[in-house]
DNA sequence: GTATCATATCGTTAACTGTCAATGTGAAGG
DNA sequence: CCTTCACATTGACAGTTAACGATATGATAC
C-alpha cells in the first residue's frame, strides 16, 4: 500500500485492454481462453495482462479442470484496487469499445470454455446466438 | 467523456511525477517555479507535465503578473477528473516523497515566487525556514 | 523599442510498454 | 508414459514516454 501499489493499479486501469478485461469481469468470472476470443488478441498478449491485473490484485484467478477462471478481486485486494474496481462499474458502460465487447462476452457465456477451446479461442463470426433465430432471407410467409 | 478523456485521466495519476504536482496543489494553487523547485525536475520537464494535466482537465491555470499559477481543477472539470482528484486527497498522504514534496512546498509557499525566481528555481538547501533558528556551529554562549 | 524573465516548445536520448510468434510448462486424459 | 491442451514465458520489434538542454514565445518592466 505505498507508491508502488498504487502506481501498479493506477497503471493497470490507464491502459485500455486491461479496463476491457476488468469491464468483462464485471459480469462474473470468466476463463483465459474466453478473454481471448472476445478480445481477439494473441493469447501471449491476454495472458501478461492478467498476470499484471494480478499484479495489481485487481483480479484474482481461480484453477479448475483444465482452465484458469479470472475473476475481480472484489474484496482482499489493495485498497487501491478495490476502490478503482468500484468506481471503474459506473464508467465506461457507453463507451463503444466495451459495448462491443459486452456483446461478445454475452456469446462467450453461452458457449462456455469447452467450446470456446475447441474453436481456437475464437468466436462464431456473427449473427448465432438465441436471440435471432433464423434471419433468414427466404420466403417469409411459407412457414 | 468518452475513453480518450477516460485514458487521459488516468495516465495523468499514473505518472507518479503528475500525482507529486497535484498532491502540491491540494494545498492551494502555485506557480510554475515554486513546483521546478520543489520537484527538483527540469523546467521543461514541469511544463511538460503541466500541459498533460491541463489537457486531461485535472488542473487548470491563472496568469498574474509574470507569472502562471496553477490550480486543481475541482469542478469544471471531466467526471473521471473530478473524482480522481477528491479521491487522491485520501491517497498517498503518508507516502516519503510525498511527505517530503510538502516540506519543501511548506518553504515554498513562505517564499513566494519571486523569492524563488531569484534563486534560479531553487529552495535554500535546508535547515532555513522559521523552525529551526541559527544552527551554526560557531560559541554558543558568545551572544 | 529593448531587455528580461517565466513559461512553452523543440529535438534528442534512453527507458518503458504493448503486441505477436514461438516455445516452455504442468496438469488432465488417453 | 505420452499426448494434448490451456496457459505462461521468452525474444524481437514498434510505438510511446519521460527526461534533459537549448531555444522560442510572449508578457512585463525599463
Amino acid at each position: 500500500m505505498s507508491l508502488r501499489d498504487y502506481e501498479m493499479v493506477m497503471k493497470s486501469v490507464a491502459d485500455p485492454t486491461r479496463v476491457r478485461i476488468l469491464k468483462l469481469l464485471e459480469a462474473g468470472e470468466m476463463c483465459g481462453c474466453q478473454i481471448v476470443a472476445i478480445l481477439e488478441l494473441s493469447q501471449s498478449t491476454v495472458s501478461k495482462h492478467l498476470f499484471l491485473l494480478k499484479m495489481a490484485r485487481l483480479v484474482k484467478e481461480r484453477k479448475e479442470k483444465k482452465w484458469v477462471h479470472y475473476a475481480l478481486a472484489r474484496s482482499g485486494g489493495s485498497p487501491y484496487a478495490g476502490k478503482m474496481l468500484n468506481t471503474l462499474r459506473g464508467w465506461l458502460n457507453d463507451d463503444p469499445v466495451v459495448e462491443r465487447d459486452k456483446r461478445r462476452e454475452a456469446l462467450a457465456r453461452e458457449l462456455g470454455p469447452a467450446n470456446i477451446c475447441e474453436r481456437g479461442m475464437t468466436l462464431p463470426s456473427r449473427r448465432a446466438a438465441a436471440c435471432c433465430p433464423a434471419p433468414r432471407k427466404e420466403a417469409v410467409g411459407s412457414k
